[in-house]
This record gives C-alpha cells, sequence and structure tokens, in this order.
DNA sequence: AATAACGATGCAATCGGTTGTAATTTCAAA
DNA sequence: TTTGAAATTACAACCGATTGCATCGTTATT
C-alpha cells in the first residue's frame, strides 16, 4: 500500500492562504472572485496537479456528471453506434457513460433501472428491451427530475424527451421501393408489435400497399418474435412454398434479410430478378453479403449525440421533468444490389 | 421541481432509536451488530424503501464500485463481446461500468485514463489502441493503488493483470492448418508489429512455415496499419498480381479476410481450391461471407469475465497493485469453406 | 468627510455514509 | 456477589467540494 493523498481545495487554501470556498469558485470561474485571484489560484492548482473529486461535489449536489444508458444488447450495430455518439457527446462535456444491458429481458430492465438510479446518474438515455410493456420502473426518475430520454423503441405514453426516426415513413418508403422495381407481391418481416419502431414500419407498409393498388395478403407478413437469423429463414422457407410466392421481401431489420438472401440463393432463386429483398439498419453484414443488402440506414451516431444533448441542455435549463419533447430523424433508403432490378448482374 | 429527499441511514436511526453508525453497519451486516438489530434494521430499512447512496460511500472511501473501461471501438465485435463479459460480471457485484472509447487515438486514450481517474474508479481493464507504445498514462493508477487489468493488446512491459489469449499458438495453429490442406505457399496480412497480438500472431506463422518445410517469403507478408477492409482489399491485388501468386492467406484479423474474399472472388479465384483463407475473430461475418470464412475464435466474453473478476479480487484481498498476473486463455481454430479443401463445393 | 454601495473573501453548515475508539451492557465464571 | 471478557451500541471525526450569509475593505457619491 502506497498510496498517496490526493491535492485537495484544502491544500491549495493552505498554500495561497485563501480560504476553500474562495479556491472552490474560483476554479469555477465564480463571478464573485476577482480576476487576478481566479487567475493566481488556477495557476497552482494546475502546479500542484489538483484534480477536482467529482464524487465530493456529486454528492453535495446530489447528482452526478453521468449518464446512464439502458440498451438490449451491446453488440448490435446500431445500439453500439449509438453508444459512441452518446460517448462521444457526453465525453465532451466532461461527463462520464455507465452502460446497462437488458438482453431484452423485462427483469433486467427493471434491475438496471434501479441500479442506475442508485448510482445518482444526472440522466437516462433508454432504448426499450422487446419485453418492455410497462414503464414504471422509470417512474423514480420523474419524481426526482431527472431526465429521461428514450431512444428509438420509446413507449407510446411517457412524458419524457423522444428521440426517434420516422418509422412510419422509413417503412413506406421501403416498401415503395419495392414496388418501383415491378415487386407485386411484397412480403413483411415484421417485429413485435407491441414495439413503436416494429409496428410503425409495417404500418407503412401496409398503406405503401394500399395505395399503389396492390393488395395486402397476410399470408405473405410475418410477425417475428426477434428478428433472428433463424426466424427469418423459417420465414423465408414458409414464403418460397407458397402456391403463390412473393417477388419481394420488406424486413424489418438486416439480419433476417440477410437470412432470407442467403436461403433464397441456396434454393436457387435469383436476387433481385425474381425476389428483392430490402432490410432495415444498413449493418456492416449488408455490405458483405452477396448480393449486397438494400437497406434503411437510421442516423444512430446523431440520434446519440441528440440524446446526450437533450440531457445536458435539461440540466442547464433546470426544467421540470414533465416535459415531452420529440425528436424525429429522417432515415435514408439505401439501394444496393439485393433489390436493384436496373443492374446488370455480374 | 418536486424532488423528494431520499431515506437515509439518520430517517432510519431517528425511526428505530439506533445511531447511524449501527444502521450503517447493520446494513453491510457487520459482526459487530446484534443479529436481531440487523434483522430489525434491515427490515425497516426495506420498508422505508432506503437506497444507499453509493456516492457518499465512495467518498468515505476514496474508491467507487465502478469498474472503467478503456478500448478502441465499441462498434467491433470481440470488443463489444469482451464487454458484455465485464458488464456481466460486474453487475452481479453491484459494480457500475464506465466506457471510453479512444477511436485508436493516443491522445484519446491519454485523455480517457484521466477522466476515468477522476471518476474515482475502482478498477481498471484496457485493451491498448493501435498507436499506444507509451504506457505512462496508467502510472498514476498504480500510485493509488487501482488495479489495472490488460486485456487482449496488452504492453509488454506493466506490473498488473493481464488477461490474453495465445496468440503465438493461435498464429501457428491457423498456418498450420492452412498447410494440412495443402497450401505451400500462404500469405500473411500482419497487423501493426508494435501491438503484441499481431507480433505474436506472425511469429507463430513464421514458425508454422518454417517448421513444415516451407519457405518465408517476405513478398507474402504485409503489415497492415489497421487491417482494415481496404487495407485488406489493396494486399489482396498486390497478391494475385504476384509472378507466384499464394495459395493461402492467414489474416490476423476477419475484415481485412472477408475483403480478401471478395476481391479474390471478383477476379475469378476459386476460394479454398486455388486461395485458402482464414482469418482471426470469428466475427458475425465470418458466417455470412460466402464461402464462410474460417478463423481463429476469441473467447471475448469469457476474457472480460475474468478480468472483472482480478478486479474484484484485488479489492478484497488488498493486495499491492504492484503485481504481475497473467492469465492466458486458449484459442480455437474454426473450420468453415473458405479454407476447406476437403468439401464437396455447391 | 461621511455614508452608501459594491466587490472580494471567509465562515460554517451540508451532502450521506464509514470507522476507530470509547462507553455501556450482558453473561459466565469464580 | 464480584469481576472481567465479550457483545453491543454510540460518539464524533472524516471524505472533498459547494454555497447562503456574513464580513471586511474600497470606491463612488453628495
Amino acid at each position: 500500500m502506497n498510496k498517496k493523498k490526493e491535492v485537495t481545495i484544502y491544500d491549495l487554501a493552505k498554500e495561497l492562504n485563501y480560504s476553500p470556498s474562495t479556491i472552490s469558485r474560483a476554479l469555477n470561474n465564480h463571478k464573485s472572485i476577482g480576476k487576478k485571484t481566479i487567475k493566481k489560484i488556477q495557476k497552482t492548482a494546475e502546479e500542484f496537479g489538483y484534480r477536482p473529486n467529482a464524487l465530493a461535489a456529486s454528492l453535495r449536489n446530489n447528482t452526478s456528471k453521468t449518464i446512464g444508458i439502458m440498451i438490449s444488447r451491446i453488440n448490435r450495430p446500431f445500439q453500439a453506434s449509438l453508444i459512441t455518439g452518446i460517448e462521444k457527446a457526453a465525453r465532451k462535456s466532461n461527463y462520464n457513460v455507465i452502460i446497462t444491458q437488458s438482453d431484452d429481458k423485462y427483469e433486467n430492465e427493471v434491475n438496471n433501472a434501479k441500479a442506475l438510479y442508485d448510482a445518482r446518474i444526472g440522466g437516462l438515455i433508454v432504448s426499450l428491451g422487446m419485453e418492455t410493456q410497462d414503464t414504471s420502473h422509470f417512474d423514480q426518475y420523474v419524481k426526482q427530475n431527472i431526465p429521461i430520454v428514450f431512444v428509438d423503441r420509446v413507449p407510446e405514453s411517457f412524458n419524457s424527451y423522444r428521440v426517434i426516426i420516422d418509422n412510419y415513413a422509413a417503412g413506406y418508403r421501403a416498401t415503395k421501393h419495392l414496388i418501383e422495381q415491378g415487386c407485386k407481391r411484397i412480403a413483411h418481416f415484421a417485429g413485435a408489435q407491441h414495439v413503436n419502431v416494429y409496428n410503425l414500419r409495417k404500418k407503412g407498409y401496409l398503406d405503401a400497399i394500399s395505395e399503389h393498388g396492390l393488395e395486402v395478403d397476410e399470408d405473405l407478413i410475418f410477425n417475428l418474435k426477434t428478428l433472428s437469423f433463424e426466424e427469418g429463414k423459417k420465414a423465408t422457407k414458409k414464403l418460397l412454398k407458397l402456391e403463390n410466392p412473393p417477388d419481394g421481401i420488406f424486413s424489418a431489420n438486416d439480419t433476417a434479410a440477410v437470412s432470407a438472401i442467403l436461403y433464397a440463393k441456396k434454393k436457387g432463386i435469383k436476387i433481385p430478378q425474381e425476389l428483392a429483398i430490402i432490410g432495415f439498419n444498413d449493418d456492416p453484414i449488408s455490405r458483405i453479403v452477396e448480393p449486397t443488402l438494400s437497406t434503411v440506414s437510421h442516423p444512430a451516431i446523431k440520434m446519440g449525440e441528440i440524446s446526450t444533448k437533450r440531457i445536458l441542455e435539461h440540466a442547464t435549463r433546470k426544467l421540470d421533468a414533465a416535459v415531452s419533447e420529440i425528436t424525429m430523424l429522417d432515415t435514408e433508403v439505401i439501394v444496393r444490389n439485393s433489390s436493384n432490378r436496373n443492374l446488370k448482374s455480374e
């Protein structure tokens, strides 16, 4: 054991013959401290290698410069990018970031909410897990006026900040793109319908179909629980066995879409000529799979940055947490080879 | 503003007519407190919805139940899995996890080390960035007896815990596998050689070549700075232009390996018949690319768990930080289609 | 020259646990 | 019944920064 004590404001106070309060204010550029005093104090603080003890400040202020994150799984590309955005913006303002993962289990989510609360985070950024329907585990934050930003997978009704994409429009456009490629029977891999993003994407899909004079066929619509690789494969299998199989698939995520590509190819189906496919998320695999997967891109990093900004602003504005401000970002349909019928196949 | 104050041990003390110290000890199951007292106190604590204020405890103890993580980029599959392992193990012991990313920039790494230090983390888990050669930014942790665990990309000389895989053996085995498939001229995509993992994989490669009676050809070895998709493509291009091109590639990561597959395929090379390829990491794309990529798998999650365990043990054992304990985990060569010449091509 | 007004700085309480030491009680052994 | 050790609980200082209020000195105003 050889711990050396850290330099505190008391050490500086003794050294410079000021009171700790003056030191504290000087370091925070408080207006009531003389200019030369501030300069002098900050200089010696530097020399002494003074490092503020955030714990002490947090305790006193009953809030910490820490942002809590709740997501389902860190190793999903979209969520990883989200975190990257959050972390980047947070560190710029000297905030730290605590991450928790629910693995899409409701119980974990509740526990994580508690743990982060106990850590006295200054703000919370949440993308809900698949199972979550009840959101009362967030009530305690509202009571303490701790800002919450819901991102992407958000609850229908909760007074708080929300940062989302226009899932309806995205679903509509993705479907429309397939229609423009000449698809007449378009299948849809939808996610769990109590999750807003999947619900809206499906609505967009349905409306695009109807509004372009095509027919909605329930046999072509699959509500997949997790949109996993396996589920995508199973659904594709069923589709191909249909008497009247589809000529297009709009999948609500890339994983299932890639799965569809691989399975259909194995069955000798030509993509995109016989079956055009578009996914959602612009995951890295979408550029690797052959043919490359058309998809819809989220501005994930930007969503993270904006979410962080909301938290920081809230701290400054000292608003009441009972706000309900929605930021909706745009998406982009990215056309690659899995749906582009105008391309020469190589 | 409608903050309600939290329940503190003082509230409990007043309610139960005990002193705060007794409450504190009772809640921590301190041995010097009577059994029925403990039970009684814990019961009312529960009833009152008491939640300990970790900040206060941390301030007093000058250490927090928080583990700091320093990695380069969260959206690399290996690092994401590492974090998953850490987070899982940490939360089980009521530790939080703060994540920082360096984006492989040395300057960021230094700043992150400072930021985490200021956050009074109880332990640090680090996978070094590509640029890092000097590690003096970690000295302050040693001085304060804060345990450091280096994972995967570790420094050569630093008294601390290390959790690594046997990169030499892995490189050797991957190369040997290609030799067993009949390859005679095996290229190697190596990473930056001051990074231990790439250095060792290369050594393993070199020794496997020599020991099996093959010849080392410097034209077949590329020291790629970042092993990116682009770099992989360029290197493959050069290889294929060679008078005497290779019949096998061992890439030190999957990204470059996938890149090689795609480029070689485009050039009409048959994989694995004409060119067998093996990567490293077992990233998700390795299962998606066609042909599926043979690779070497890291036990990433386990590495995270073990790293966390080291930190927690250290806290218990109250050891001096100046230890140097190395944990070496095994890897596994995963044979898929990009190197399996015994498979019927479909 | 006297007084108001303001700028600069200090005092002391506070945030909520933790812990060494002292004080009190309990119980068994003598 | 007495005594000492063990068990139980209380006291008070402490961790380091923050902040409302008080104080002191200085300058401006009449």
